[in-house]
DNA sequence: TGAACTAGTTTATGCCATAAACCTGTTTGC
DNA sequence: GCAAACAGGTTTATGGCATAAACTAGTTCA
């Protein structure tokens, strides 16, 4: 079997930012700086309420802000990535893409 | 709100791979061609229990070869990636780099 | 011969992603 | 002006899965 050292030390990866539901919606945001519930829902095609389920924890999480009003007598929300957000999602991609790169070709 | 178009699209993952422990099992595999449990054990840090699970998984799924044996009157399990487990892992690297490719940086 | 160890597997628990049901208000049809 | 449909979410319920704990089978040591 292989002796130890040829191990590559594969670094800690953030599970909360790994789940993939959670993970794209971040992308999309890191992307366009600022998106309502609306249009998150057409992006990501999730259920309205899986949606609303990840961004309540995105902000609990302190991720994202949320920014609720209302425009034509019509409820709006619109989040927005925290610094905390984007901080995070920079060392998510700098662990992940380590781990992908311990991958042969 | 931004408008669709500068949305990009994010590529599908495969979430049995996307899953942390068996990414990390994978790669380990990927590395060495062959491992017995004991060396993923140790690797890995994960307890046996979850091992043993992760591992079945795999090979359930075709990913991994599953090879017992005994050594000094022991058991020894070996496993190693299949066709299709490299072919599967490539696709993931593929997918999972285009996704952290839209992330800004 | 029995206690401790090795190499696993099986069972049980708890979290979490998802979907379904629900809620509050607004617009539209008649 | 009132019921039905719609918009924008939130809350609940359930199923699957990762993990750990408990168990099994066999071996070595004392």
């Amino acid at each position: 079997m292989p002796s130890p050292g040829q191990a590559p030390a594969l670094p800690d990866v953030d599970a909360f930012l790994h789940e993939l539901a959670r993970l794209r919606l971040l992308v999309l945001l890191s992307v366009v700086k600022r998106a309502d519930f609306v249009y998150l829902l057409r992006q990501s095609g999730f259920s309205r309420g899986n949606l609303s389920v990840q961004m309540t924890k995105l902000a609990e999480a302190g991720l994202v802000d949320i920014d609720k009003s209302f425009v034509d007598n019509r409820p709006r929300t619109a989040y927005a990535l925290t610094k905390a957000g984007r901080s995070a999602l920079r060392a998510y991609k700098v662990s992940m893409t380590a781990l992908l790169d311990a991958l042969p070709d």
